[in-house]
DNA sequence: GTCTATAGACCGATAGAC
DNA sequence: GTCTATCGGTCTATAGAC
């Protein structure tokens, strides 16, 4: 039993990986089978069908996201810390960006394009930071205007991560960052510093 | 002859429409060959592999775009006009945008994953557009940072793209386009608003 | 009779599913 | 380990215009 839990996490991660590097279509039962190192027939004691995975990896990306999260706000006891921190996820994760783009914003295209069932489960990936992004400007006194500024700082890191992947030009990321750092700073001493 | 260049546009008409709706990979010979009504057999008389297909498929795009542009510019004679015609088709193509993302950063993004070689003739649409959007800058008298500028706007509309087809929020659309404007206006009257 | 355009049988490989 | 469907891709046959 031990054991079997172990194995399905092993199953799990490989297929995060994988569906983040190739996408979820371009992945195949195979290769998550060789990346475990076990059969495909030992493969389908924990998955039945390819859908099922890719729920158990959404999960996995929804727990992982909200212990990130938990660890940004345990780091970083103010606000504008704690976004400055989702800011700069951009570089820390550069190389991994630059290869392959943003984790959620490119799951969450390609399964709208298959009109797939796991669709509002990838999607609320994004609802997740957004409404923790909203929590924090809504701390800095900004609650009328919480979501929007929260959506605002998502939409932004997924246009960086989009054209990082596209052009892969590190200094444009670097300057697109400071941009929206100064964009942030700008709009915490002042009550609507871009309308 | 003449039958047969028709019978060619229409094959890469469609096969344009189901790579944007569905995905590249996700699209198949026969999806194309029913989508034009002809038999497999006649496709592979234009088209002898699907990679032939796609590298059509962008040609046409690049062309599409340029003959974009150029309209633009006849119908907009000064760049802060030009510019806002780019800003706003992510306003234009709304529905289109939400259902399926935009056609160049999710073929992009996906082109990446797979590795695909024709990964940088879709990069080029990208760049078309940045040059674009670069020579209006710099006809603002902005020419040290046009090419930074072009990048934020187009980064700044990847990021609107990617967030109208997780969350299919219109206001929000309408609303970072609002404010991507306002980022514009300025500009243009300052020397260097954003830093 | 040749050339263009079309159709459809057919192939090996591999996918997901059981 | 086997099954079936479908994938991309190849091949040949043929219909009609010139």
């Amino acid at each position: 039993m031990e054991k079997s839990v172990e194995t399905r996490a092993q199953i799990v991660a490989a297929a995060d990986r994988l569906f983040y590097e190739r996408g979820f279509e371009h992945t195949s039962f195979t290769a998550i089978a060789d990346a475990v190192q076990i059969s495909r027939g030992n493969f389908y004691y924990y998955f039945k069908t390819k859908d099922d995975i890719l729920a158990a990896v959404i999960e996995s990306r929804l727990a992982a996201t909200r212990r990130m999260l938990q660890q940004w706000e345990a780091e970083a006891p103010e606000p504008m810390g704690r976004i400055r921190r989702f800011i700069h996820v951009v570089l820390d994760n550069g190389p991994d960006i630059r290869n392959f783009g943003c984790p959620v914003g490119t799951l969450t295209a390609e399964l709208a394009k298959l009109d797939h069932p796991c669709r509002p489960a990838a999607t609320a990936l994004f609802t997740m930071f957004r409404t923790w992004l909203g929590c924090q400007f809504a701390a800095l006194g900004r609650e009328a205007e919480a979501n929007a500024l929260a959506l605002h700082v998502l939409a932004f890191s997924q246009g960086i991560a989009t054209l990082s992947n596209a052009l892969g030009d590190e200094n444009f990321v670097r300057r697109e960052v400071e941009r929206l750092e100064a964009w942030l700073d700008a709009g915490a001493s002042s009550r609507s510093p871009h309308q």
